[in-house]
DNA sequence: GCTAGGATTTACT
DNA sequence: GTAAATCCTAGCA
């Protein structure tokens, strides 16, 4: 069974100091760990991402870990495909993917290189930049559902296929995308459960992590199959049989 | 080649 | 609370 792992004391991070740590980048030592370990410490780091429009920068307040083929609820559970190779990639990076056909979500890249670990931001709280994200998340009736759902904070942040494997450590201060210490939470603060979504023995991994009572953080919903509409017999509509249109 | 299902969100009843 | 939207991935025949 697997126990979910205290909030790590990362050595080369602290508690945000008065004068400036808050705003410093964190290093791609921090990603070398597992996502399990990592998931918990990226709570309330602060991913920023310029764009054409501004910088909008991002409070993490909900992540998932996904770590390692034996995973029955990560996408590297059948091995590297071209839609996950960049979760193999080097610690440190973006995993972008498209899914429900029309969503993107995005991990960001933990452990060693050629190891399928990723943690999944599943919510935050807009710190800056809220006029470019109101435009983008038009349908968003408050500012707290801004990023609240992985899909959500993607289109938030601007995020498609076109940035997976970015790397979020990239020398330089021109680097389009970081993540900065921001201020985590304190420890008995965040909350751990069950992953959203994910069925099967996955289920038990307590691999979510949330800081408590945030209100950006998403309602857990447990997995539930879906089932396809189907032409049941006497089809009512849609192709019958027929390979999906393009 | 075909089919089932998906780490989701949103609109509608 | 429920169902639809929509495209990709992977399993299976």
């Amino acid at each position: 069974m697997t126990h979910p792992p205290r909030p790590a004391e990362h050595p080369t991070e602290a508690v945000a100091d008065p004068t400036g740590t808050a705003r410093s980048r964190l290093d791609r030592s921090f990603f070398l760990r597992d996502a399990p370990e990592v998931a918990p410490d990226l709570l309330g780091r602060v991913l920023a991402v310029d764009t054409g429009e501004g910088t909008v920068e991002l409070r993490l307040t909900e992540v998932e870990a996904y770590f390692g083929a034996n995973d029955p609820g990560s996408h590297a559970r059948n091995g590297r495909t071209a839609r996950n190779a960049s979760m193999f990639g080097p610690p440190g990076h973006l995993y972008v993917y498209f899914t429900y056909g029309m969503h993107y979500c995005a991990n960001v890249v933990c452990s060693p290189d050629g190891t399928a670990s990723g943690v999944l931001l599943r919510g935050g709280e807009v710190l800056t930049g809220h006029e470019i994200v109101a435009r983008r998340r038009a349908t968003a009736r408050r500012g707290v559902e801004y990023a609240r759902g992985p899909a959500r904070l993607a289109s938030a942040l601007g995020l498609d296929l076109t940035h997976d494997a970015a790397d979020l450590c990239a020398p330089g201060d021109d680097a389009p995308m970081r993540i900065l210490h921001g201020t985590p939470p304190a420890p008995d603060l965040i909350g751990c459960g069950p992953r959203t979504g994910v069925g099967g023995a996955g289920a038990d991994t307590p691999w979510r992590f949330y800081i408590e009572g945030d209100p950006t953080v998403s309602p857990y919903r447990a997995h539930v199959p879906r089932r396809r509409a189907r032409p049941a017999g006497d089809a009512p509509n849609g192709p019958a049989g027929g390979a999906r249109p393009r």
